[in-house]
DNA sequence: ATATATTTTTAGACAACCCTAAAAATATCT
DNA sequence: AGATATTTTTAGGGTTGTCTAAAAATATAT
């Protein structure tokens, strides 16, 4: 009888998950809808419903939490649209900065057996193009050691394993700079003025990153 | 300033073009409320909705047609459909009456590149897993000669290219008889009472197929 | 602690898509 | 042609998800 959340569902079960994904507090109306591009009462309707049906837990004046259900139905969708990103990086030779949005609308195709094929012939990859983890089919994600570049010192390094900012213009400025997931980045000079570091890329190239750069970058020290 | 149509608006060109597909005639009102599965004032509804968007030519009492706008979007909805089964049983493995379903989604992501690249990874297909011809990306179709299977006389084979019935149950059917696309049916006998045929298949096993089967099979001669 | 600012909810409305029942138009039969 | 049957449209209404504006609750500042 329970029958498949509709898009618009799925798609606020992910922004509360997104938004509270290590606190795991509740998440101010505003905050969602701020996720959401939408109103703030459009939200307050929205986590009625959801919590009528059990998705969310949900206080008035006092914001929303996922319910395991919830949580459950959101790390699914956070599965699908990480493993379509990967197939259209992998297989059809999209760039990085391109998929987000396609797997937008992919990530809503309503199939088990589609998702569990996918995978399979992705050879159950751990990490999307982003660096981000896949989550196994039963909710695990795989975490990883890592920091961010701008914790490095002079002269140490690491490898990119993944960006914390996923907009095209950040994505694109890496190109541009040479970098992608698995370079490795050896820091050799800090600004004092601006933090901004002289980084060498894969062992050539040296190229300047600001800060906001940085610290957008996730490394696996090496 | 002219948005993306909705699945809906996508599906009811859709119905149309495959309402006349052949005639081009103006369709009833009651056959696409029948495709739809829905109601025929809900049609009639849509019918304004969509003449005013010029994407049917519609006259009150007198059914509606595509216009070349909405023919264009309908064949491209086929083609993205044609596409994703392609993909579901040549890259995930799945079988040819299990993707019907899937694709009826796939087909409503918006992205041109996606297609494309699609259409390239696949290599070009001509025909989609159900030997339906895949139209190009300018909507043209590619045409076979193919007769049905119960138009040939005994001691005559042809290769099936196609189904007309795309349902689970007659394509479950199909496996079971061990005939495929591509399988080459040799006439043997045909009953004067019920017209049921018997067939040699693949140059081996004798089968007997009903004439409702034999109406449903696409073959060239062989 | 009271006033002010911010956040959140409620109220009322709209667009898309659907429904059933009744009315109108068209088609068919004798 | 006139009566009857069928098809189609209109009328009126429901749900989902959106919006703006006003009201209510909560947080902040003096
Ligand atoms: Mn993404
Ligand atoms: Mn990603
Ligand atoms: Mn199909
Ligand atoms: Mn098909």
């Amino acid at each position: 009888m329970t029958r498949p959340l509709t898009q618009t569902e799925e798609n606020y079960l992910k922004a509360i998950y997104k938004a509270n994904e290590k606190t795991k507090a509740a998440v101010n109306t505003n905050t969602i809808a701020a996720y959401m591009k939408t109103s703030a009462a459009s939200v307050t309707d929205m986590m009625k419903k959801l919590a009528q049906k059990d998705l969310v837990i949900y206080e008035r004046y006092k914001g929303a939490r996922l319910s395991p259900t919830g949580s459950k139905t959101a790390t699914s969708v956070i599965r699908k649209h990480r493993l379509w990103e990967t197939f259209l990086v992998q297989k059809l030779g999209f760039s990085w900065e391109e998929v987000h949005e396609i797997a937008e609308e992919l990530e809503h195709i309503n199939s088990d057996k589609l998702i569990t094929k996918l995978d399979e012939y992705l050879g159950f990859p751990k990490y999307d193009p982003h660096g981000d983890p896949i989550p196994s089919a039963d909710g695990k994600f795989m975490l990883r050691e890592q920091m961010i570049l701008s914790q490095l010192d002079v002269d140490e390094s690491g490898i990119l394993v993944g960006v914390k900012n996923h907009e095209t213009s950040f994505l694109s400025h890496l190109n541009n700079l040479n970098i992608a997931l698995g370079t490795s980045i050896l820091i050799k000079e800090r600004s004092g003025f601006d933090k901004s570091l002289k980084v060498s890329v894969s062992k050539g190239a040296e190229v300047v990153l600001t800060d906001m750069v940085a610290k957008n970058l996730l490394i696996r020290k090496s």
